[in-house]
DNA sequence: CAACCGTGGAA
DNA sequence: TTTCCAAGGTT
């Protein structure tokens, strides 16, 4: 079962994969480890031109450690999760300072990097240097879930169990490749919501569709509503010290939300966590 | 370990 | 219109 899944899945993503930047032979370990880090619960094509724009402004890790955090947050843009900005900002400084410049290679330096957890250090230990490595997103997970497991969804934390199943199919060679073809098979064909299984190429073999696709059972999915929530309201403020060119008063972020207890709370959360900060004439700007 | 951390497009 | 969720990580 394990190694027949391989071949066809190799084969597939040989004819169907897209060509991205951060895919092609060209591409650095720094190139690859920013596309990985804002990858991260974002779609690719909203990634895509941020990191075009980060790979000319910032081609090495020592051309962003150069700059204030703010720049890196203000040219996140609206990729969502800003902080993501400033881990990039930090991997930038810590890999100038204590790697010589150079992206590391194994999975448990990686690790040691801020915003970089288990699937992030195995994806750039494999996808850069060629390492062998079990990579666990939530496409690999939803793929050998159906495949193998026989359910429509993973669950909601990776278990022991899951891990276990994807090393066992790690090939002996070329796992950086089979890693990527499995990541982009969910990504494109065993979606999470309407998946395309006439195009797949394990149909045949996948115990989900075999079982009749059966609807996951368990609880119901988690519904997390957004409006109104701190997370809008810190949005809307870095929005505005984002779309500035320097300080701006707090009367410029009072006005983009209008509970105040609520307001304040977000501030003083991006302050605690260093998207933005407060200089000494009362005025709000993004890290310096 | 559950909650939190943004955003926008598709269904 | 509302819901779902997209190459997760940290606390």
């Amino acid at each position: 079962m394990a190694i027949s899944l391989r071949e066809p899945i190799l084969d597939w993503y040989a004819e169907h994969n897209r060509d991205l930047p951060w895919r092609r032979p060209e591409a650095t370990p720094w190139g690859i480890l920013v596309s990985e880090i804002m990858l991260q619960q974002t779609p690719v094509v909203r990634v895509l031109p941020v990191w075009t724009e980060w790979m000319e402004r910032w081609p090495t890790p020592e051309a962003l450690a150069a700059v204030a955090p703010g720049e890196a947050v203000r040219h996140w843009g609206r990729l969502g999760y800003p902080r993501r900005a400033l881990n990039l900002h930090a991997c930038a400084r810590a890999i100038t300072a204590d790697h010589r410049g150079r992206v590391p290679s194994s999975y448990d330096e990686l690790r040691t990097l801020p915003g970089i957890g288990d699937y992030t250090a195995a994806a750039v230990a494999s996808f850069a240097y060629g390492h062998s490595h079990a990579i666990l997103d939530t496409n690999v997970r939803r793929v050998l879930g159906r495949a193998v497991r026989g359910e429509e969804y993973p669950p909601k934390a990776t278990t022991s169990g899951e891990r276990r199943l994807a090393e066992s199919l790690l090939p002996a060679v070329g796992a950086p490749r089979w890693g990527v073809a499995v990541m982009e098979l969910g990504a494109l064909v065993c979606t999470a919501r309407a998946p395309r299984c006439d195009d797949c190429p394990i149909m045949s073999q996948c115990a989900w569709r075999l079982a009749g696709r059966p609807a996951h059972d368990g609880p119901v999915r988690r519904g997390q509503t957004y409006a109104g929530t701190d997370r809008q309201c810190r949005g809307r403020l870095l929005a505005v010290l984002r779309d500035a060119h320097g300080p701006v008063p707090k009367e410029a972020l009072d006005v983009v939300w209008a509970d105040h207890v609520q307001r304040e709370r977000a501030l003083d959360g991006l302050l605690d966590d260093g998207l933005a900060e407060v200089l000494t004439d009362g005025t709000y700007r993004l890290p310096g």
